[in-house]
Order: C-alpha cells, then sequence, then structure tokens
DNA sequence: TTAGGGTTTG
C-alpha cells in the first residue's frame, strides 16, 4: 500500500517499515546519491490544498521538517506528489503528523531561494513506487522510526515529563508549579512562560509564544492542570525545555480537588474523554499532597507595606500618567487598613464610571503599573476583573506628609509572575467576588474611612481581642533590653542636657526612622578601618565578570594536586570559555554540598546557577603563573544566597593556591571568615543602619542602630537576598511604628543607648547609639 | 524572533 497509517504498540511499530530501507539525513539529499533504499522521515509544517495540475493529474504538496535538524537555517523540504498518491494523501495527513516518504526522485527545487527550504524538492507517485507512512494526526511520539497512530479515533499518548527526550514533540499533562501570565513580548507575539511538575516529580519549564492571546493557555493560578499537545522538547542549558510548536493546543483545569472538570481552551474542536477525566482526577489529588498551593489571595484589608501578593479585583476607572506609567483603580470590596495613595491625573485622562469612581472613592485603590504592562493596562475593559500578579505594596511618606500612606506598584519586567490577567465571569474567584461586591454598603463604606480594616475583615474576632491588642502594643514595650536591668530609665531631656560619653535606660516611641526604603539600609562595614560603603548591585559585579571572560583559562594551571580542572567552549557565537576547578580534600572530590569550586569566565546566572549546588563558589581568573581573584569591587566569594565582598582598602589579595592549606583541613568547613584570612581579604560585614527618631513628652533624639543581627534578629547579610525575610523586617518596623498612626497610639519601646562624641576642627556634635536592645518575641 | 521563572527601588 503506497499510502500506509502505522499504528504503534508498546512502542514499536505495529507494522514496521521494510527492513530494507535505511533513514537518510535531510543534508544527505542531494542529487546525484543513491536513495532507492533510504527514507526520509520529517514532520508536516505545512500543506497545500489539493489541486489539479494542467493536464487533470491530482497534485499535493506538504512541507516536512527535519526534527533533528530543527536548528539547521535549512531544515524544511517540500514533497510534491502526483495522482491518486496525492489525493490518497490529501485525506489522511495534517498539520503535525510526522511523515516517512521512500521511493522518491530528487530535483532541483525551483523555490529554494524564496522559501529558503532545501535546495532539492522529492517527487513522489505510485507509478514511480513511492510509499509514504503517515504516522498519523496525532504524533505521539518521535523515537527513531517506530511512530504512530490510530486512523480512526485518535487517541493519544501522553509522555511523563521524566521521559522527556531532545528534539522531539510530545502530549503531555503537567500541574502548574509556577507561570506567567501572558505579556506582550519584544518580538511580535505573546508569550507566557509555565513551570510544569507531575507524578514523576521532575519539572518542566515551558516557554509559549502565540500572536494571538487567547490561544496560550487560561492558567490562573499555580495548581492550575494543563494537557497540552504537540509540544516540542528541546534541551536547553542542561534541561529539557518545552515550546510551542506547529499545531501547540492545550486544555487548562481547575487544580482543586472535587471541582467541575471544564476544560479552558480557544480551541473549537478539542478530544476530551473518560480516561482524560480521570488523569485530571488523579493529578489533582497528586498536587493536593505534593504541592505547595498558597491559600486564599490577599484581600486590600489584609495588606501589609512590603509585601508581593496577587490581587483579585475588578477594573473602576483607568488612566494615562506618562510614557511608562500607567494607572488602573480598582476594588475588592474591602478596605485597605492603612491610608492609601491617590495618584494624581488629569480629570480628562481618567476613564470610568464617574459617579460609581465617586461612590467608591475610600474602597477603590490605585495601582500603578510600569513598562511592559502599561500596553497590555490599556486595552482593559472597565468593568471587567482582573487578578494582578505580584503587585507590590510600599509604604512612602509623601514631602508634606507627616503619616505614611501605601502605594500599589506592578513594577516592569516578568519576574515571580509579575503581571496582569483578566479573568472571565464564570471563573469560581470571580463569581464569589462579585456575589462580595454585590453585598458591600456603599453608604457604609463612606462613613468607616476612620475605622481600622481589622474590625471589617474579621482578623479580630471581637471588640475585647482588638482592645487587647492594642493595649499590648500601647502599655508593653515592643523592644526589650538584653543587659544593664538595673538601670532606672532617664528622660531625654536629661540626656540632650548630659555631656557625652554616657550611657542611659530609656522609655520612647519611635516618631519615624530612615531610611524609610528597608533596603537602603544594609551597608558593607569594614571593622579594621571602619569604613562603610553600599552594597554593589548584580550589574557591577556582571560587568566584571564579562571583562573576565575576556582572558582565557590558562590550561597549565589545571588539574593541580589539590583542584580537578574543567573547561569548555560554549557553542553560541562567543566561543567563551569557561573553566571549573574543583577543590579537592584528601585528593578525593567532595559531595558537591560540601565543595568549593572556582569559575573563569562564567556569566552571573552561570554563577548563581553554580551557588545554588555547590557550597563557595570563588570566581577567578588566570595569569601566567596562578589563578587570581577578580576585583575587590565583586564579591569574592558567594555561599548560598551570600556574596562576600573584601575591603579594597585593607585587602592585600594573596595567591589562590593559599587555599590548599584549608583544603587540607581534616574536614574543611570554608568558613567565610577563614577563607578571607588565608587570601589576605579583609572581610566586609552586612550592618543595618538606621537613624531613629525617638520620643518622650520631654524631647526628641535620633539614635542610630549599628546592627549586624541582633536587634532585628535577622542577619543584615541575609535580607538583601531573602524576601520573606525583607518582609519580616518590613512587618517588625510596621509594629515598632505603625503607619498612619498619631503619636499616642504608637507603641513604647525600651532601649539602651550611649552617647559618644565627634569633633573635627571645625563643630562638636554629640550622636547616640541604640545598643544591648532587640526587638520582642512576640514582635518578631 | 520573542524567552529561557527567582521581585523595584518609579
Amino acid at each position: 500500500m503506497p499510502v500506509q497509517l502505522l499504528k504503534i504498540i508498546k512502542g514499536k511499530s505495529e507494522t514496521p517499515l521494510p527492513s530494507h530501507l535505511q533513514k537518510e539525513d535531510l543534508k544527505h539529499l542531494q542529487e546525484g546519491f543513491d536513495h532507492t533504499n533510504k527514507y526520509f522521515q520529517g514532520i508536516v509544517i505545512l500543506s497545500y490544498p489539493l489541486t489539479k495540475l494542467r493536464d487533470g493529474t491530482d497534485f499535493f504538496k506538504v512541507v516536512l521538517q527535519d526534527l533533528d535538524n530543527s536548528c539547521s537555517r535549512i531544515n524544511s523540504i517540500n514533497i510534491l506528489i502526483y495522482g491518486k498518491m496525492a489525493e490518497d494523501c490529501a485525506k489522511v495527513i495534517r498539520h503535525g503528523d510526522t511523515v516517512v516518504v521512500a521511493g522518491f526522485k530528487l530535483a532541483k527545487s525551483p523555490t529554494a531561494r524564496e522559501d529558503g527550504r532545501h535546495g532539492c524538492h522529492l517527487e513522489m507517485s505510485e507509478e514511480a513506487g513511492s510509499a509514504i507512512y503517515v504516522c498519523g494526526y496525532p504524533t505521539l511520539s518521535v523515537i527513531g522510526v517506530n511512530i504512530i497512530f490510530p486512523s480512526v479515533a485518535p487517541k493519544y499518548v501522553y509522555t511523563p515529563l521524566n521521559c522527556l527526550k531532545d528534539g522531539t514533540i510530545v502530549n503531555l499533562y503537567g500541574v502548574v508549579k509556577f507561570f506567567k501570565p501572558p505579556y506582550v513580548s519584544k518580538g511580535t507575539d505573546y508569550c507566557s512562560v509555565v513551570t510544569l511538575v507531575d507524578p514523576s516529580n521532575v519539572k518542566l519549564t515551558c516557554t509559549l509564544f502565540n500572536g494571538n492571546l487567547d490561544s496560550l493557555p487560561k492558567i490562573y493560578k499555580v495548581g492550575d492542570i494543563v494537557r497540552f499537545h504537540r509540544i516540542k522538547i528541546r534541551e536547553y542549558n542542561g534541561q529539557m525545555q518545552g515550546i510551542t510548536s506547529v499545531g501547540f493546543a492545550s486544555l487548562t483545569f481547575d487544580g482543586t480537588v472535587g471541582a467541575p472538570i471544564v476544560p479552558r481552551t480557544s480551541s473549537k474542536v478539542y478530544t476530551f474523554m473518560d480516561e482524560e477525566q480521570k488523569t485530571i482526577e488523579e493529578l489533582r489529588v497528586w498536587a493536593a499532597s505534593n504541592l505547595s498551593i498558597s491559600g486564599p489571595a490577599a484581600k486590600l484589608s489584609g495588606v501589609q507595606p512590603m509585601l508581593f501578593f496577587d490581587l483579585t479585583c475588578q477594573l473602576v476607572g483607568k488612566a494615562k500618567v506618562d510614557g511608562s506609567s500607567f494607572l488602573l483603580k480598582v476594588w475588592d470590596g474591602t478596605k485597605c487598613p492603612y491610608p492609601t495613595w491617590k495618584v494624581p491625573v488629569e480629570a480628562r485622562d481618567l476613564e470610568g464610571e464617574k459617579v460609581l469612581l465617586h461612590q467608591l472613592r475610600n474602597l477603590t485603590v490605585d495601582v500603578l503599573v510600569y513598562d511592559n504592562h502599561v500596553q497590555l493596562a490599556k486595552s482593559l475593559k472597565i468593568g471587567s476583573f482582573l487578578r494582578i500578579y505580584s503587585i507590590h505594596t510600599k509604604q512612602a511618606n509623601a514631602d508634606n506628609e507627616d503619616v505614611s500612606h501605601i502605594e500599589f506598584h506592578l513594577h516592569g519586567g516578568t519576574c515571580y509572575g509579575r503581571g496582569i490577567g483578566v479573568l472571565p465571569e464564570s471563573n469560581p474567584d470571580v463569581k464569589e467576588l462579585k456575589a462580595f461586591l454585590e453585598s458591600v454598603d456603599l453608604a457604609d463604606s463612606q462613613n468607616i474611612e476612620s475605622m481600622s480594616s481589622m474590625e471589617l475583615d474579621g482578623t479580630f474576632n471581637n471588640v475585647t481581642d482588638l482592645e487587647s491588642h492594642l493595649q499590648r502594643c500601647q502599655q508593653l514595650s515592643v523592644t526589650v533590653l538584653t543587659d544593664h536591668q538595673d538601670l532606672n530609665n532617664t528622660e531625654l531631656k536629661t540626656i540632650l542636657n548630659s555631656t557625652a560619653p554616657q550611657q542611659y535606660r530609656i522609655r520612647a516611641k519611635l516618631r519615624t526612622y530612615k531610611p524609610q526604603k528597608l533596603y537602603q539600609c544594609i551597608k558593607l562595614h569594614c571593622s579594621k578601618c571602619n569604613s562603610l560603603q553600599e552594597v554593589p548591585d548584580g550589574d557591577d559585579f556582571d560587568f566584571i565578570l564579562q571583562g573576565s571572560a575576556v582572558t582565557a583559562p590558562n590550561p597549565e594551571l589545571h588539574n593541580t594536586s589539590w583542584y580537578d580542572s574543567a573547561m569548555w567552549t560554549t557553542q553560541d557565537q562567543k566561543q567563551r570559555k569557561i573553566a571549573i576547578h574543583f577543590v579537592k580534600h584528601d585528593e578525593m572530590l567532595q559531595q558537591p554540598e560540601d565543595t568549593l569550586l572556582m569559575i573563569e569566565g562564567g556569566t552571573l546566572k552561570e554563577v548563581w546557577k553554580l551557588t545554588k549546588r555547590f557550597k563557595c563558589v570563588i570566581p577567578v581568573r588566570s595569569t601566567e603563573d596562578d589563578l587570581e581573584l577578580l576585583d575587590l569591587s565583586a564579591p569574592f566569594l558567594l555561599q548560598g544566597n551570600i556574596k562576600y565582598y573584601g575591603c579594597k582598602q585593607c585587602s592585600t589579595p594573596k595567591p589562590i593556591k593559599s587555599l590548599s592549606s584549608i583544603a587540607a583541613e581534616q574536614r574543611p568547613s570554608w568558613e567565610p571568615t577563614e577563607i578571607a584570612q588565608v587570601l589576605g581579604i579583609e572581610l566586609l560585614q552586612y550592618v543595618f543602619i538606621m537613624k531613629f527618631t525617638l520620643v518622650d513628652g520631654t524631647g526628641a533624639l535620633n539614635a542610630y542602630l549599628f546592627d549586624y543581627e541582633k536587634f532585628f534578629q535577622i542577619p543584615a547579610s541575609e535580607i538583601l537576598t531573602n524576601n520573606f525575610l525583607q518582609q519580616k523586617m518590613q512587618m517588625t518596623m510596621n509594629t515598632l511604628c505603625p503607619p498612619g498612626r498619631k503619636l499616642d497610639d504608637l507603641p513604647w519601646l525600651e532601649c539602651f543607648i550611649k552617647s559618644y562624641n565627634v569633633r573635627d576642627a571645625m563643630k562638636h556634635q554629640v550622636y547616640y547609639q541604640i545598643f544591648d536592645t532587640t526587638v520582642a518575641e512576640d514582635v518578631v
């Protein structure tokens, strides 16, 4: 039979291809070669309608892509089919099918120059003895030649995530572990990034593109379940990656156990049978106990400053602000407990129902969206239901305001899935929100401006709870002393009128503090020269790494008595050389989590990835006779999330081989202080530096907090890279100095402070520093 | 082509 549908059983074709046939690579399809016993296999990326030639012969043309060479510049070839075979093929061949062709005639392709395909085309007909094997719609897998498909009811095979192979096109199911809602890419399409997991516990990150927003999966939250058809698998950075291929289609399901199984899709036609329903149910059950899905989303009434969260809300108004930002006025029926900012816009620029905007003025919040989100935000329809992902609440003081307010930002970029999704009215969360919005009594909301949301949202069950909480804050101290309990309190006025240096115990309120942006309070301190410096940002490090990558690794320095080396060249145009030197212990390599390695020529991302797996990473470069550290503006050591820096002024870097002394220790601990010492580096320490304005009714003084860890019980070294700790610290500051409160309502702090003199030629000043004080346990 | 998950600092 010249046109044959193949069927696969247990991974093997039921009807094997004739054994004399051998697979031919696309690049070997050249004139002058003998193709008699060869076959070519490809995937249908284009097919034209069946037509008749002038002489009445049927003619059918398809384009096959060679998956084995899909990354080559030329990876597809035209197949011209004539006569009865054309008619037969037109009936069965579909986009995305895998097709095997044999017995073809090869001829120069007159259209190669314009279509960019192979320089030859293949001509086929029954008369010429050609044979076509169609691995029917759908393609199940492409493994060698053993392919595929039922000729009647299509039955799809789904590949578990731990069985994915490079260069294949597969169907799969997965539970959404992470996703970026579709956003406008820098190219021509929308992009959505989705990370899936399945019971094989393997993760797959898929990058999906489509010019039509509707054709991307309709994922609304982590835990949703997706079914992808015809997704292409590629290897990227040593891991499997999914990417949209021709014919990609998806279904998305709510991942909640017991919820109705209703696929979300833009396809008008899709198969969905009992068996697949069972798969969804099984995945839901698996996900319920194996995937951490966060609880109910935050409401406006529950926001805290300095949080990132997903807000489900309704759009009430929108307005242009400037080129890089756009305003959305939204509400969710609850009231934010803090004063919220109002972004000034021209009344004529504000779209939305004027009456409703006025009625809801105390319940709507202004969300400023930036950069890449502006285009999508502009297109949103007033009244639509949105989920704004990874919205950021920021506490700020306007210049002319005494009390701080909360700002809502959707920053630029798509990190952590930051973006905006429109939810359909059928979404269960929207149904619930709609019902709630309808129940909100607008007359009430206008009278509750001064009311705390704690009373509104039930965080506190009754008035007694609320009162006791307020009392706790107002009477007890939110800080405690770690020493000198026998000292008596001294009034601030007395302290201000006394000479320095002295030590005092005080009871005061924190009226304000600086910096308000907490990330700005982390500095690097050199205990030798007592200097303070800013923490360099990632760009500086990237720049230094790029500069060092210009020097190629010196092979003479590889594989010494105390480290083993590996070197390779990147496949991209830059042909960058990377060398990694794994430090040995007792002439043996250690477990990755105990290993210190040195890297030459790595990028920021590569270095960052290595820190996830190995204990210590030291970026180095080659000289003629040893490896050396990079410029000290870059971290000389990375451990976990922490970058360790050396003082430029006080360090005298020693040769890298000095490290071998630690490697020779019985149990090398690779402590940063020890590494710094043998490398001649004066280690800079991360510190919190803040200025507290304290008041007690008799006076006000500014006291400095200089703290490595003790006050907040959070290591200063970890705060810049740990979002959880940042939130914890912000909440601590909110307790010590609650935004929007009057002085009377601020809590008391008990502190030790010491006064000291600072004199220079021009003036003499007394400064105060907090010491031996820590935040109370029930505040942290 | 686009992006290739890992928060801005407005």
